[in-house]
DNA sequence: GGCGTATAGGAAACCGGTGTCACACGCAAG
DNA sequence: CTTGCGTGTGACACCGGTTTCCTATACGCC
């Protein structure tokens, strides 16, 4: 009879003299309650500090209040800032946040997801680039009956599932900064095959360039993977290329790094002799010198939507007369630091 | 009658032809089986694809499979690769990573933290630095009931619930490897005032200075608050000195990029005319140009260890002939990079 | 053969909430 | 006075597991 532990909600209703139902009424603010009542029960709970137990009231419920971020991004900044503006919505809610990164290379990943998701069912499912444009993950999801928002660098699943940056004019726009600078050879470091984003930034660069009437020569792409080491490796040939380039754009900010690291080495004074211009703006970018210029999409932005859209009571059947459709696409913005200047003739 | 969605204890038990407690039995591995009746159950999990419920186990077992990450840290990379280390041990484990940053500014944050821990009442809670040194909070864990682990650049608890770097001895080491370099004129930017980690690190300095017998000069050491720009006003402090410094030390690698900017801003020449080291090793001392020496300390091993602690069996009362202690001290380790080099006479 | 004793397995209660439904009550209409 | 109905509340089953306690069977032993 000893009372150890917390209270539960039996306890608050022996001491207001009511019964469980009742108390489950007040906390779940159920309308056909005697205002009397209420207040007598909320007065003990209250007193007791009680709170319920959220794994009782999932069992009960049937469903339960977690929401699930699956990433495979190797990008720190951009995975906490997804976190953070996550949780700035979830925090006011009672949903909270369980991580699950996972392992891109692994070849059991398919199964290990999938036994996450079959264990915990989380009430909704966050997947952030690269791997949110698996297709058959986003399948999966809904197959386990889970809501789910799939984050990415372009339009490839339907708006309620999707919260996405157009990076494909974002490109165009930073590719036409360059050319309004005076630049004409103006090469390209694309990201890895396979990726989303990689794809989508190199065709805005190709429709920017042959929109300039300036064609889309092969070998001014080189191709790197993201990393500072492949940036760098890309860099070496384009700057081995005669006519030399006069200015580069990166997939990534990662990569600009590792080109302005290559220029350094050769003696190229960036941007007087070259100028750089990467994408994401992550800290690296504010932090070299010269600071660079980059595109910025709006990433915690993305992930309040996204969290809205996961928790959000819209019905499966969306009606025709919906409620003004949540937000889906995000405008990314060019910020100009000092990495661009006019070529040098 | 109709079987919707995921199959239950239940299900198995009729499916066997055993009792739900059988089926509870061969899950949690009872040894009193006999073996064909195991087999039996077995079959039928695997064929139905049974996982248990974790909402209902914990009900029933009064107690969850939850780590809590509780952290206020603004660095991206070192909260990623704790999470990831963390998850390296929980992964093959039941337990599952729940997240909550929390804003070191908020008023209601110690409320806040207390109501997310009555809620969830996770199993387990680590504490990331800064926030970890929050005596308060750590007993706050300890009087819900729950494990906990701080992560601390020294112990400042018993190593139970702690896993430190020590970043005193690692500081020493790079002051020595400066002052073997040559160097006399050692400045520091410290980090913030009421952080361990900023204190410890100044006492590693003030420590090799004293043994080297150059004694410790208040001027010649400016502080700032871990970010890049504080790290520029406190470079720009410093190299107004006269003499000027040969090398500073940052208490961490942001700051040190903020110097290095200020550095070349001046016209001065890394490692030339001013040699530079950083604490962290973040990926931005690797980006840096030129690359900074930097000390590291192993993060993502001292999250697995931490891990380990959380989950581990160890009973309340440690015996003394307890099993090996788990690792609680971790040792950082000097990153020699390019921007160390001789003084110039 | 009777009996103690281990061993395998089941029935029912329980964890802490929520859903369903019935009931008691007050009040208006027949 | 009965009937009808809306309202606020409680009893009870249930969610999907675990625990406690109890029974049935097999086996060894005197």
């Amino acid at each position: 009879m000893k009372k150890t532990g917390q209270p539960t909600i039996n306890d608050v209703a022996r001491l207001a003299g009511v019964s469980k139902k009742t108390v489950s009424r007040v906390i779940n603010q159920s309308p056909l309650l005697n205002g009397e009542t209420r207040d007598k029960v909320q007065a003990v709970i209250a007193d007791l500090g009680y709170i319920p137990n959220p794994q009782a009231r999932a069992l009960a419920l049937r469903r339960n209040f977690l929401i699930a971020l699956i990433h495979d991004n190797p990008n720190a900044q951009m995975v906490l800032r997804v976190q953070q503006g996550l949780l700035e919505v979830l925090r006011d809610t009672e949903f909270e946040l369980l991580v699950h990164p996972v392992d891109r290379g692994a070849p059991d990943m398919r199964d290990e997801i999938r036994r996450f998701l079959e264990r915990q069912r989380p009430y909704g499912v966050m997947l952030l680039p690269p791997i949110s444009e698996n297709d058959a993950l986003a399948a999966l999801c809904a197959q386990i009956g889970c809501r789910y928002v799939r984050m990415g660098s372009a339009a490839f699943d339907d708006p309620t599932h999707m919260v996405s940056s157009n990076d494909r004019e974002a490109v165009r726009g930073a590719i036409d900064h360059l050319l309004a600078a005076g630049h004409r050879r103006i090469c390209m470091i694309a990201g890895p095959h396979g990726f989303r984003s990689a794809f989508e930034r190199q065709q805005g660069y190709e429709a920017a360039m042959e929109a300039a009437g300036l064609g889309v020569q092969r070998t001014w792409i080189a191709q790197g993977d993201y990393t500072f080491e492949s940036g760098m490796r890309a860099a070496e040939r384009l700057l081995d290329l005669s006519p030399r380039p006069t200015a580069i754009f990166s997939s990534n900010d990662e990569m600009a790094a590792g080109a302005l690291h290559i220029a350094r080495q050769r003696g190229l004074d960036v941007p007087e002799n070259l100028s750089i211009v990467g994408f994401d703006d992550t800290s690296i970018a504010s932090h070299l010198w010269p600071p660079l210029t980059t595109v910025r999409w709006p990433i915690a932005t993305m992930a309040r939507a996204a969290a809205l859209k996961l928790i959000g009571d819209d019905d499966d059947e969306p009606d025709a007369d919906a409620p003004p459709a949540e937000e889906t696409m995000f405008v990314s913005t060019l910020i100009r630091r000092a990495s661009v200047a006019k070529p040098q003739e």
